[in-house]
DNA sequence: CAACTCTACAACCGATTGGTGGTTTAGACT
DNA sequence: AGTCTAAACCACCAATCGGTTGTAGAGTTG
């Protein structure tokens, strides 16, 4: 809450768009899922499209959405191109959003055992 | 980060679908600002349409989808139906975003700066 | 009851998007 | 050079989405 405290009020019209961007390149199941195979390391696209079942260029134009909203970055290694999470804060994100699912559901437990 | 320590690992399929849909809804300039409104307390449909520039039957279907996902919830008030944000995890989410902003700009400023 | 206010719903249109198949580019090796 | 592999680019289709218009429902006030 407290990097939200010295935001401006209201949102300028610039910040609103990239913020509704950047929450849109998270709105997708198949980038969720691959951002949850890098928070274990470097991945190519060849391996994640392998891991998450589906083809080569799917990963890749997900991937490149990704990358555009500067969420994940690639680096060369000899044949292959690795990606990875270069903004940590997304894991920040998912991390509130699942822990927000996991209250609800909790409490949606609670009213219905007691 | 303390949020995601616990969380599962991969994420179930559900888990995945219901992250997807709470940061699509977010992905939207004009749900961004009515969010940005309801920060000041609640507000009904009119007054945010008007606040808005937009028609009563945009911000309904908007507010609707934001509803469905659990991020604000309306009460009754004599002849209005105020709206109110429910979930206060999303002003962390968009503090998150807003700070990650910042700070590429900044970056950015000082590149070009120095 | 009737008129009024506020909100939700349905149908439509244009634009965008996810997924697929086919093709092309860029390196690495012989 | 030629070949192989990995990744990106392209065009396409079906589905979804944002916005508008028109209408219907719910509640209040006379």
């Amino acid at each position: 809450m407290a990097a939200a405290a010295n935001i401006p009020h209201p949102l300028p019209p610039l910040v609103v768009e990239i913020v509704a961007t950047r929450f849109r390149a998270l709105g997708e199941p198949m980038r969720i899922r691959i951002l949850d195979l890098l928070r274990d390391g470097e991945m190519t696209v060849g391996e994640l499209a392998e891991a998450l079942d589906t083809t080569q260029q799917n990963v890749s134009k997900h991937i490149g959405v990704l990358q555009r909203a500067a969420i994940v970055g690639r680096r060369r290694d000899g044949v292959r191109t690795p990606y990875a999470i270069i903004d940590p804060t997304v894991l920040d994100l998912c991390g509130i959003v699942c822990g927000g699912i996991r209250r609800e559901a909790e409490g949606l437990a609670d009213a219905l055992g007691g």
